[in-house]
DNA sequence: CCTAAAAATGTTATGTTATTACATATCAAT
DNA sequence: ATTGATATGTAATAACATAACATTTTTAGG
């Protein structure tokens, strides 16, 4: 049951940010990560930045980039393969991850069409969640 | 053969950004505009971001959110219906706006079946276009 | 274990993107 | 003409992100 891929030994810094993402109920600004860490030592944004660059490219980690906020990534291993889509709720500020696999294969025809090698998606939906409603 | 959707007469800083945008052969960021807009009076970043507002409240220009960069919109009328997909150029910073209905269609009912109220959509697929292959 | 290379961290300064606040001017409809 | 709404001008500041450089820690090979 565990996850098939082994994901690197995370650093000090890199598991205080994501101790956080993972705590917190909604995306986090870089600068909003800072202040909590505060008590922890970090002092400037930059400890932040790299922390959230290792964490992405492992995949424990994506940047909303219609907000400029993160979140921890809620598929227990969402290694190499990418997250479909995001949505995210103007009310009360929740995000779902999708993973959507007809999306993706979707996405990755309409590039094909057009000849265009695709590196990377951001699918990012706005509205008002099931709750919320 | 005239579009059938009456866009609003532009103001003077509106039609300024405006063709600048229509000009530009990529993305540009506010303040690029407002660098080219300097010699026309243009002496502060809200006079390029509220014609912006303005712009994409008109559906005449596209945020590309993942750039922090603007560009005009490609469909002679994206009026309403708001246009499915960017594909950005990694290489030579190209961009194609694309009006896939399928595509829309499909995250229409990805939201619909999560009963998440869809108001805006962020698409964007970063690569390298055919010509960068 | 020791050491050299690589990775991570600390710190300051700066660059880039976007908004707040307030004053003034223009426009459109009575 | 008066009024209310929209657009503009300007300064200051807030919010997001990276460059450059010094130091420490980790890792892998001898």
């Amino acid at each position: 049951m565990s996850s098939h891929a082994h994901h690197p030994v995370l650093k000090k810094n890199q598991k205080l940010v994501q101790d956080v993402l993972v705590s917190a109920c909604a995306p986090l600004s870089a600068y909003s990560i800072l202040d909590v860490l505060r008590d922890q030592g970090f002092r400037a944004p930059l400890q932040v930045y790299r922390a959230l660059d290792k964490l992405m490219e492992f995949g424990l980690v994506h940047k909303l980039e219609s907000l400029n906020a993160f979140v921890a990534c809620t598929h227990d291993a969402c290694e190499a393969n990418e997250p479909a889509a995001f949505m995210i709720c103007e009310e009360c500020e929740s995000v779902s991850e999708l993973g959507d696999t007809r999306l993706a294969s979707h996405l990755g025809k309409l590039a094909d069409h057009e000849n265009f090698a695709l590196k990377h998606t951001t699918v990012e939906l706005h509205g008002r969640c099931k709750n919320c409603s």
